[in-house]
DNA sequence: CTGAAAGCGCTAACAG
DNA sequence: CTGTTAGCGCTTTCAG
């Protein structure tokens, strides 16, 4: 019946997992011998291991890789911090999922974690992730200056910045050509015959955004186009607002021709509006979004953007990654993933009168 | 013998973090009392905590919380496991957020990591988060049975499955209504005139597929529909193999006047499909799909869909989780979170002559 | 209020 | 081939 377990539940006087010196006693040998094993160190006989591994089935042995870490030389705890802006969100997917596939690879487990553009989030997420002791950060930043990990760095962090470029620190970082990707948007609408351009924008805080609006108008200049022509509106960060912004745009007297939305839900956010405002205003005005997003080809008209590269984001940043954990000092690099222009409908619509 | 002296420039002598003994010894304290102040423990005078603070802040000190966890009485490592299809789909994201924002709320941090439908790989997984002693796991489930987990729950590590109802062991579980969702699709078909419906699924091996697909067939059977008129096509797990699916089917003599689809990627297949076969085929065709996705109502036609609440479904794994963290006892349960019919326009179509 | 000693689970450096 | 002794960075226990 009852009779075995008298022991309080609440307290377990028990340990949770059994250690090496369990599975030791249960062998028969010693603990550094157990150590072996687990470890697939040499020096050990062939019938020794045996049992060794037996009593550690037997006992469900699992070692405890904090433990080994503290005295381990270098220790390693195989464990690296993401943060992104939100991982609810497709573009930070799809560069978490090539940072864990090439972390796999190294036996190395991922902390993620969504910034949701608040810098006092992320601070606290890598205080978080530092207290942990990752191996390395792999971020996506909301702070204004990324000054206050210095001291990380120099005691050989690796850190390298996705997305947005660092300021304050001289870093390695993987970011998409913003710039030059949103002037071959602007240059497109302009081959197009448009000069009345609107640009749809996010916050001005994000530097991205910036660069994007940089882009834009560079081009608009370079082309010729005069800037009166132009509206620009920015610090849209939701769909709704993008949407409300566009509704306001091309009820205009002389509404702008085309659109240049500067990031994935300020184009959808158009696109609800164009919508709104039937097919009389969508097949006349041209519209080119910053960044792809699922499905942007199954819309009617399918839409035109300028694409992102996340996948190969994530994945040239975990090169970079590992390349400095594993003691490259080479000088910190900015590498610039290009930005590819599909052609699909909405952004070849052609000026009218 | 050993100690300092021959400093080698590649192997840092000095540890990559300082340690409270050197916050202690800068401050002119004992260690416990850097400990202490660390832990906002009581009994320090305001004056002793505030030198043991301006040391720390000087030597940029980190508490290494896995080594305080070594000896704290029943330490938490204040880190939980995830285990997701892949963290880049947007159900998985979703879902990820809302755990993630429990997960805040209790200063725990989240591994999240993709199954890609691998029994091993879900293993290797599990296996690795085991070994780094995370307070419990938050699992979708690849294997075909968890009883693998059952040592683990022993030990009073929490287990909540999501998604997926757990086979071979009893353990807490959040699911979608997948049955119910599907005859609720399959009913609405019927209402609108259809008999002569196809259900293309997802690979039989995975739960929530044969859910959907008993769910489809037992209301075809109440709703006295002839089995004969209906196709079932299964083991679709990409767009390709759904789009391929669907142009055989509906290039059929006879085609089924209604498609259900019973996951994200072959709905979008199907609606491929669809489109290719262009606006004849589309317009007399119904589809009603398992699972929502961003812009499904800006298709055209906006997409019938039985939406999962994946946000929903996070949050209350997760409450469920830090429940059983925290002691809960109750018996094992399975929370079942209901699916909502949104009619778009794709699921309204008439069934014809 | 403060600190010394012991030890968490493991690995490193040495013995045997 | 195997085991012993330290001690990683911290918390516990217990003595001042």
């Amino acid at each position: 019946m009852t009779s075995l377990s008298s022991v309080d539940p609440d307290r377990p006087q028990i340990p949770r997992y059994p250690t090496m010196r369990h599975v030791a006693a249960l062998a028969g040998v010693g603990i550094k011998t157990v150590s072996r094993v687990m470890n697939n160190e040499p020096n050990v006989s062939i019938e020794t291991a045996s049992r060794v591994l037996d009593a550690a089935h037997r006992l469900n042995y699992r070692p405890n890789l904090h433990a080994g870490n503290l005295k381990r030389a270098g220790g390693r705890t195989q464990t690296i911090g993401l943060l992104v802006s939100s991982v609810a969100n497709p573009f930070a997917g799809a560069l978490h999922r090539a940072v864990e596939d090439a972390a796999r690879e190294r036996d190395t487990a991922v902390f993620a974690a969504s910034l949701d553009d608040d810098p006092l989030r992320e601070r606290g997420i890598v205080e978080a992730f530092i207290q942990r002791r990752v191996d390395g950060l792999i971020l996506t930043t909301a702070t204004s200056s990324q000054s206050y990990l210095i001291p990380e760095q120099q005691r050989g962090t690796p850190l390298v910045f996705v997305d947005r470029t660092p300021v304050g620190i001289a870093a390695d970082a993987v970011v998409s050509d913003n710039a030059n990707g949103a002037a071959t948007a602007t240059r497109h609408l302009i081959q197009h015959g448009h000069t009345r351009i609107a640009y749809l924008g996010d916050r001005h805080d994000i530097q991205t955004a910036r660069e994007r609006k940089r882009g834009f108008i560079n081009e608009l200049v370079s082309q010729g186009v005069p800037l009166a022509s132009t509206t620009i509106v920015e610090d849209l960060h939701h769909e709704e607002s993008a949407r409300a912004a566009a509704h306001r745009l091309l009820s205009l007297a002389d509404p702008p021709t085309a659109i240049f939305s500067s990031q994935n839900l300020v184009t959808i956010g158009v696109i609800r509006a164009l919508q709104d405002l039937g097919s009389d205003v969508t097949r006349t005005t041209a519209l080119v979004g910053f960044d792809d997003f699922p499905l942007s080809d199954l819309l009617d008209p399918a839409v035109t953007v300028v694409a992102q590269n996340a996948q190969q984001i994530g994945a040239l940043a975990a090169e970079r990654f590992f390349a400095r954990l594993d003691g490259d000092r080479s000088p910190e690099q900015t590498t610039i993933v290009s930005t590819v222009l599909i052609a699909r409908g909405s952004g070849e619509v052609r000026a009218h009168a």
